[in-house]
This record gives C-alpha cells, structure tokens and sequence, in this order.
DNA sequence: ATGTTTCCACCTAGGTGAAAACTT
DNA sequence: AAGTTTTCACCTAGGTGGAAACAT
C-alpha cells in the first residue's frame, strides 16, 4: 500500500493511556460540553509507526453518533437509560490537528495529541472547537491522509478505538466519572486528596 | 519575481509594534539571556502582504553580530562603552518558526510572531532556543523561503529590522530599559504601577 | 570589581468542578 | 423536575525582575 513506508512494514497507531480511557470507559465516560468550549479528559492520543517519512500527512479529528438515542442518568440505580431518539449531528465538522499537515517522520517519532480540541453546545462552533448534543453518545474519530498523493482511496486511513466512546453532558451526571476526573486531571482539584496540612 | 502573487504585486514585511521597539532603541535594548533561555522583549512580530497563496515558505528567524565589540555599560555617564574585542558566535543557528512551513494565504492574514523563541547563554541550546554571547550586540534577522522551488536565489528573501538590534546580558544594566521592561511587559510586574489598595 | 547563576514572589493565562441561578 | 448557564475559587503552567549568592 502507498501509505507504508516500504512494502512489508506494519501501519501501527496506538492509543496512549489506554488505561486511563478503560478507566474511564467501565463507568461510562462523560464529556463536558459548554457554550464557550470545553477540553476532553482524558485527551486522545495516539502513537504511530510505519508512516513514510517524507511523506506529509493531513491529521484530523471528527466524532461519529454511536446510536440514535438520547440518554438519561437515573440516580438511583446509577445507570443510563435510553429516553428518546435524540436529534442530529450538525454535519461535516472536523478538527484538524493545529500542527496538521506533518511530516512521517515527525508523526512516528512523537505522540500526537488532541488535548487542545473543545467541544461545545454552541450551534456556531469557532476554530478548534467542535460542536456536539449534550445526552447522546459519540465516537472520536481520527484521520490521516496523505497529502499530494492520487486522489485514490487508499491514500487515507480512519481509525476508532471504542474506548474513547463517551456521552456529552452539560454537566456530569455520575459521580464516580466526576471523582475519577478529580483525581486524575491536574487541573480539577476543588479539594485536596489529603491534608494540605504540614509543610 | 517567483516570489509574488503575480507581476506587478509588491512584497511588503512590515514590523509590528514599532513604536514599541523604538522607544526601547532609543535607550538601547538589552535582551537576558540565561542558562534555560528568556524570551525576548518585546517579540518581533511581523505582517507580509503579496506572497502567493498556494505557495509553502519556510519561516525562520536568526542573528547576526552587529560588530565585532564586546560592550560595557558605564553606570556613572549611563552609557555602553566598548570594552574589547568580542567572541565569535556559535555558527548556523537558525530558529524555524514552530508554524512553518505556512502557507502565502496564512501568512498573509495574520500576524506572524516569533514571541516563542528563547535567548541563552548556554552552549548547546535546545530545540527553539538560540545561543548567544553576553554584552554583545546582535541583530535579529527573518528569512522567508518558498518551499517546493528551484532553489534559486531569488526564492529567499531576508530582512533585518534595524530597530529590533539589541545588547545580550545576563542582567539589566540600564535601569531605564528595566524600567521600561516593566511598564510594558504584562509578566513583569515586580511593583504595581500605582495603588495596589482598594478594591 | 564585574559579570553570572539561582531562587523566589509576583504576575498572566487559562483549565477544573462546585454551586447557584436560570430556563422550560 | 430536569437540564443549562453563569460565576467563582482553586488549580496548573509558565513568563517577569529582584536580590542574594556565586564566580572570576
């Protein structure tokens, strides 16, 4: 394939912290999503072998409805129920990656990470920022395409991991996702793990 | 030339925030440099019209002795004095500028900063910082190169601000320029500027 | 003496969840 | 009742000059 560097080699893309995302993933994971923008956390990021180095590749992000459903969170038994069928993605929004397009070389040789990608509920998502529907569930999906390349179907490549599946939420619902936020992300700390005391 | 959008266009580089730089050219700028490299002040920033825009062009900036002196500053008359012969600068460093190659488009509908790079006094600098040699004076300098081209001479072009020449130090030694520093630089705010009461 | 290095208080800039206010 | 918006205290991250310690 044309995609590879030479013929035999093996086209690897990994994600990182896949146990950070599993984490995740066995609660159900949330994303918050707010008029002016918000981060993910964990952020997709992901490692990737077997690229031609000279090659220049355009790297992107969009994100695909798991379902038709819109979901709510009952406290009670602390599970997402279907409530309805939810409404549709407002189309052909993609994020491309700010250091986009890069070469093969640079791509194999660092990860390459989403975390500056915000999602919003703004029906007029600005630059960098991705709009989505609060209480439905997508799919991160990434791609990479060959640049100056035949236009021929081979020339791109799509990859999901079905672990970075979340639901959009305003706020979050869960409150094991939210203390899991807390004790993982460096810039959610409302309260300290322990004593702040001493020292 | 290649270097236009079409014949008759004229390329124009124009340095923001002149009145900025000449009011620090007026006292004579001084730039830190330390072992972890200092950013300088102000940056130089700069808008281009009439490249071409489909065309890629490599941006980088680096600097260029602007003499031969090693220079002092003489507290009691408030003035540099040469106070030797200067050492010769580590060759052939170049800062690319972190979003090059950029396109003509891109390049021409916004300004173009090179507020990232780092100044050191070490002799191995690392990625985006450029090394260079205390009480000296030193002249930043832009190229611009159309990528994908013959490599001809006229598919480059240089330019120098002469305003943007400074003297590297490792600590201020006009009091105006640090007075300056201060007034102007939003992360120097060693003293408030007037009350800090109230409110 | 003169120039350099280290450390630090103080700032900008911006990413968090909590809580209250708001909407429907 | 259920979901959204706004505001905010608290945090990370990192850019400043000052002052003291250090080097020569």
């Amino acid at each position: 394939v044309e995609f590879l560097e030479k013929q035999g080699d093996v086209l690897k893309i990994e994600l990182c912290q896949s146990e950070l995302w599993h984490a995740f993933h066995t609660l159900g994971t949330e994303m918050i999503i707010t008029k002016t923008g918000r981060r993910m956390f964990p952020a997709v990021r992901i490692r990737i072998s077997g690229l031609k180095k000279t090659a220049r590749y355009k790297v992107s992000m969009d994100f695909i409805p798991v379902d038709k459903n819109k979901y709510r969170y009952v406290y009670h038994s602390s599970r997402w129920m279907v409530s309805g069928v939810g409404d549709s993605i407002k189309q052909n929004q993609t994020y491309e990656h700010p250091e986009s397009p890069m070469t093969g070389e640079y791509m194999t040789s660092q990860v390459i990470s989403f975390e500056k990608i915000k999602l919003t509920n703004h029906e007029k998502p600005s630059t960098g920022q991705i709009s989505l529907l609060s209480m439905q569930k997508f799919q991160p999906r990434i791609m990479i395409q060959e640049k100056g390349s035949s236009c021929t179907s081979d020339s791109q490549i799509t990859v999901t991991f079905p672990q970075t599946s979340f639901i959009a939420v305003t706020a979050y619902q869960n409150q094991e996702i939210t203390r899991l936020k807390i004790a993982r992300n460096p810039f959610a700390k409302g309260f300290r793990e322990a004593g702040k005391c001493s020292s």
